[in-house]
DNA sequence: TTAATTGATGCGTTTCATGCATATATGCGG
DNA sequence: CCGCATATATGCATGAAACGCATCAATTAA
């Protein structure tokens, strides 16, 4: 059976099965006031096109066009329906053709949160990448903090986001892309600038500069120091890594920051040196809902930072950036 | 092949065959959150209803429904398309629908052009059988001297007319409804009213009433007694048949009209005669422009209009002025 | 772990729109 | 007035597409 009518028990009311093929091959024989006309327009037969409309007719019940071999008129319904049919299909095919832009990338946009670390020091050479490839996809970046952002991907706020590893939410799923050490950061005439490496017991001695209770960050070292005898307190409490960079550039003390946090190693005043004993590695990874898809541009950009990471992990082994695609 | 690509060159713009099953497919699972569901409510199976969904998406390119065994849900663009798809569709089946009320006779409007002796002595009867039977159909009555009712039915402001038999427009189809003869009118004590039957010549020594000169009784008079040797002449001069009656009840003189203007035979101060030497007689049909079609509501009125003159004549052949039914 | 439910897929079948050939109707020119 | 040219309608065989049935795969609940 082609269209099942299982279960049609004694209505009288006819189906309305009509198609928008049928509309079309009407409002063009209007347009052409042909049949030949119009049935060569559609790519199709004369008489195919002849027995749409005489399908499209006999589902209204009535004649729309009438037609002699000379000539092809508007019946009195047809007059009437030809602007409604004409709107509404023109309406149709825009609303599709809109869908298709948005699918083909050529149209959207994206929203996603992302740690001020990924914001600062990695996302901006892949939005570079996205952009020249999809110049049309605004993107929308939340640069929230590590809770934040996690709060802007479950509610949907936000597509996805670069956030680091914690506490596995049920409803979030994490792809790791980079691992990354804490460093020590200093100012190149600091003490410890002098050391190859250093332990985190030896912080107590130096004024450390740490980040509020309830920043990932914090969590996370609080988490993996717990175990050390002697573990480091924080003199200065602030709430952005990048503040306390600029408290150790003016020499107020010493702050423990992941790895990509620090601009560059050429920094003039600022140095760096890995913090050992225990090694603290934050994971950084792109968080999304489980179960909501991703827009097309989503996808596409997740593709693009994916495929980054992989190329830049490369040159990057020596610092022990590694990335898991 | 099912569609003719006959011509299709190198197009790289694929073709949007999207039908509105597919589409009303994808509302339904959508509001019903389910396949299974979706499916029996459109009396399909299940695997074709997937596969409906399945060829949308293909041809839009991406994926309008995320779906598991246990859930479905819209995705991104699903969620873009949604509203502006159940809008539309609705609005297509409310357009749809309200053609076929229009082609089923549910609603709609009638407008015709009639002469005012068929308005006033043979159509109200007919309009009160239509409308009897088509309760919502409204009809709009233009009732015109023969010469604006045939310019309105060729300009389309009319659908179809009643008119006399005149000149034969080349565009105008006359179906004809009644013959009828011209008879004298005169009040009860005048002379002429002891006659059995009255020749045009007689006339000569009467003040005789007559209409405007365009009118078109007065055209076909003047054709018909072109003939004639000694042919009466108008000594009033009023436009409208009514108002010429009015004039022979006061008494101041005589008038020649169609049988049908006559109120009826009982007047308490007119009598009408026959009008014999020559017989002159007028044809009042139904005039339609010969190319346009008429509306399912048109045409219901005038198989209306004929099955009542078809009865009607039967016991008119007396000249009498019957209302059938 | 199993049973049940839901969506996807393989496959044979049916349907129905199509193209070709042809009939039919209409207007124009000889 | 009649025949010809042109445009739409129809008969018929064909085949592509959509269908239903049976089954698979995946996920949740018990």
């Amino acid at each position: 059976m082609r269209e099942g009518v299982i279960n049609a028990p004694f209505s009288r009311v006819r189906p309305m099965n009509y198609e928008l093929q049928q509309i079309k091959a009407f409002l063009k024989v209007v347009e052409l006031e042909s049949f030949q006309g119009a049935a060569e327009a559609l790519n199709l037969s004369q008489p195919a096109l002849s027995r749409r409309i005489k399908k499209l007719e006999s589902i209204l019940g009535t004649a729309l066009l009438s037609r002699t071999t000379r000539s092809v008129s508007l019946t009195t319904v047809g007059r009437d329906f030809f602007p409604q049919a004409k709107r509404l299909v023109d309406e149709f095919d825009h609303a599709l053709f809109n869908i298709r832009a948005l699918a083909e990338n050529r149209i959207g946009q994206i929203t996603l949160a992302c740690i001020p670390t990924a914001a600062f020091y990695f996302l901006p050479a892949v939005i570079r990448e996205y952009n020249a490839r999809y110049p049309n996809i605004r993107i929308r970046l939340l640069d929230l903090s590590a809770n934040d952002g996690l709060e802007a991907v479950l509610s949907g706020e936000a597509e996805f986001g670069i956030n680091m590893l914690s506490g596995h939410h049920p409803d979030i799923l994490f792809t790791p892309l980079v691992v990354e050490p804490f460093v020590l950061v200093c100012r190149r005439d600091h003490p410890l600038a002098n050391k190859d490496q250093v332990t985190w017991t030896e912080l107590i001695q130096h004024k450390l500069i740490g980040v509020g209770k309830m920043s990932g960050n914090r969590m996370l070292l609080d988490h993996e120091l717990s175990e050390l005898a002697n573990r480091p307190t924080w003199f200065y409490e602030v709430q952005h890594l990048s503040t306390s960079l600029g408290m150790v550039e003016v020499g107020l003390g010493v702050a423990a920051v992941p790895r990509l946090s620090m601009p560059d190693d050429e920094h003039p005043v600022l140095v760096q040196r890995p913090l050992v004993e225990p090694l603290v590695k934050r994971t950084l990874g792109m968080v999304r809902r489980r179960d909501s898809a991703l827009s097309p541009a989503a996808e596409r950009f997740v593709e693009t930072l994916l495929r980054h990471w992989d190329k830049g992990s490369d040159d990057d082994t020596t610092a022990q950036v590694s990335t898991m695609d």
